[in-house]
DNA sequence: CGGTATCCCACGCGATACTG
DNA sequence: CAGTATCGCGTGGGATACCG
C-alpha cells in the first residue's frame, strides 16, 4: 500500500525520498552542466568555467558554485595572486556523483533516440482528422 | 582543453550535455517524487498519487503528469466508468530510468550521512566568536 | 580576474472555484 | 473522481554597474 512520505530535512533541504534530495543538490538550470564540466576537467578556473557555460552571468555562476560548495560537492581554492586566481574541483563527495552522471548520460542518449524516432514514425493510422 | 558545448535540441528541450537533458525530463519540484512512487507501485490512480504527494494541487499534478506523458515516461489509461478512473504507470522508457533512481538513492543516503555528520563535528576549534 | 550590489522580470507553482 | 479555468504571488534567474 502506498503511503504518504514524511517530509524529512537535511542541510536546509526538505525531501520525501532520497531521489528528491539528490535532485535538490544537483538540479536547477546550471548545476548539471557545471558538474558535467568539472567531472570532465578535474579542475577549472572561474573564468574557464564561465567561458564553457555559454551565457551564464558572473553573478549566477558565483551563486551556483557557492551552493555546491556549501553542499560539499566542490572545493574552492583561492590563490593570493594578482590578478586573482580561483580554482574549482569536485570533492570526494562530488566525485561520488559520477556514477549518476554516467547513468543519466546513457539514459539521455536513449531518450533522444526515442523522441527523435517518434517524430518520424507515426504508426500506420490512416490519416485521421487531416482535412488537407 | 575545455570547449563550449553546442546547444542541441530535442522534444522542445535545449541542452548542452545528456546529463542536462535527462535533468530536464525528471527534474522540478514534483517529478522526482511522482516518479519515485510510480516506480514503487507500478500503477497508481490519480487520486492515490495525489494522496501520496502530500500537498500537491490537482492542477499541478495534472500538469506534471501531462508533461511526463508527452515525454513518454508515463502512460495514462482512462476507464470509461462513473465515477471516472484514470491510472498512471511507467512506460518502458520510464522504467529505464530506474537505474538512475537507484544510483541517486544510494548517493542521497551518502550525502545525508555526510551533511548530518558535519553539523555535529565542527572540528576542534576553540569556540570562536561565541560571546554567550 | 573574480567577484558583490542593485534592480527587475518571467514563470513555476499555488489557492480557489467550477465541471463532466 | 479526475479533471479544467482564473487569478496571483514568490523566487529563480538575468542585466547592469561597481570593487579589491
Amino acid at each position: 500500500m502506498i503511503q504518504r512520505c514524511d517530509v524529512k530535512e537535511v542541510g536546509g533541504k526538505s525531501y520525501r525520498c532520497f531521489f528528491e534530495l539528490t535532485m535538490q543538490v544537483i538540479g536547477g538550470k546550471w548545476k548539471p552542466v557545471i558538474l558535467y564540466h568539472l567531472s570532465q576537467e578535474k579542475v577549472l578556473r572561474f573564468g574557464a568555467l564561465k567561458k564553457s557555460l555559454n551565457g551564464i552571468t558572473q553573478r549566477m555562476l558565483t551563486k551556483q558554485l557557492r551552493e555546491l560548495e556549501a553542499d560539499r560537492i566542490v572545493t574552492r581554492t583561492v590563490f593570493n595572486e594578482v590578478p586573482p586566481k580561483v580554482e574549482y574541483s569536485l570533492t570526494e563527495l562530488g566525485e561520488s556523483l559520477i556514477p549518476i552522471f554516467l547513468e543519466m548520460k546513457k539514459w539521455g542518449i536513449r531518450y533522444e533516440e526515442c523522441i527523435a524516432g517518434e517524430v518520424i514514425t507515426g504508426d500506420t493510422y490512416e490519416s485521421v482528422d487531416d482535412p488537407a
